[in-house]
DNA sequence: TTTTTAATCGTACTAAAGTATGATTTTCAA
DNA sequence: TTGAAAATCATACTTTAGTACGATTAAAAA
């Protein structure tokens, strides 16, 4: 800024000084020249001084700055795809058993986690199996884990 | 950029209708002015124009238009956890393993993918659940997932 | 060089998972 | 109200998973 500032005070000198030499040369040039001509010429020169100042900030280009900011953008997968366990024809018993299932639970501690037999829970696992179409509990989570069928914990 | 190249036609177009302008006005005014003094004063003009066109570039601060791209970064969450792997003492083998299994491949079919015996897979998996302190291999995939041990498929 | 670690394999056993089949009850929509 | 899912349970059986030893080999570290 205070380098701008001097500058233009630097300049503004410059020009005035300059101005005030080319008076005194066209004066010892052309004597018929008299103080009307001087004020004169010092109007004109002022005039497409200020013309070319203007002209100079119509028509430069702004210069183009990118700035680049970098948002972040969190990944929210925990929805699930109903859609998806309609296609499959889960019920929501299946589900919470597959939820469970992928919790780490063993088929007992689902049945006493759900107050309910072993032998019932083996039933839905079976099921759950056969509708996603894997073989192993280990391979339903790893569906259930990409089809977005349960909530991750 | 074409607008603002039609914008600089425009203003020299004028800016030279300006100048004939004075000049024919000039000539009227002051009678006594002849062709030679007629170019003097074009010159004069063009001179000043030309100076304020430099004094603006050079005083006035660059026009900076300023365009905020936002970059949409995603966060990576499939970085695996080098120093938490380290920390469990898991081998690399164990690991390899643990990834396999987080697939939902049973014991038998990663000793066929490696080339081991089942007995082997067992060694490793117990070995693993020992140091992931869990009991089963769906715990052991669950916590290998929150813990980003391996890289989900 | 000695020791340790990682990786390998086996056998024997127990526990859990998974399949098959059949049956009962509840719930909900046609 | 009736019939189709959905949820429940049991029994018997097979398969897979997991544990607990022991043992060998190769490579890396002390």
């Amino acid at each position: 800024m205070s380098i701008y500032k001097n500058n233009e005070i630097l300049l503004y000198g410059l020009v005035l000084a300059l101005l005030l030499f080319l008076m005194q040369w066209l004066e010892y040039k052309f004597l018929i020249l008299n103080n009307a001509t001087d004020i004169y010429v010092g109007m004109i020169a002022l005039f497409f001084t200020i013309l070319g100042f203007w002209l100079a900030l119509k028509i430069t280009k702004p210069k183009i700055k990118e700035i680049i900011v970098e948002k972040e953008v969190r990944e929210n997968n925990q929805t699930i795809d109903v859609k998806k366990i309609a296609e499959l024809g889960l019920s929501g018993r299946e589900l919470e058993i597959l939820t469970l299932l992928a919790r780490g639970m063993s088929n007992q501690e689902i049945g006493n986690a759900l107050f309910i037999s072993l032998s019932t829970v083996k039933t839905h696992t079976s099921n759950v199996f056969e509708k996603l179409n894997v073989k192993r509990r280990t391979q339903a989570i790893e569906t259930a884990r990409q089809l977005n069928l349960i909530k991750l914990a």
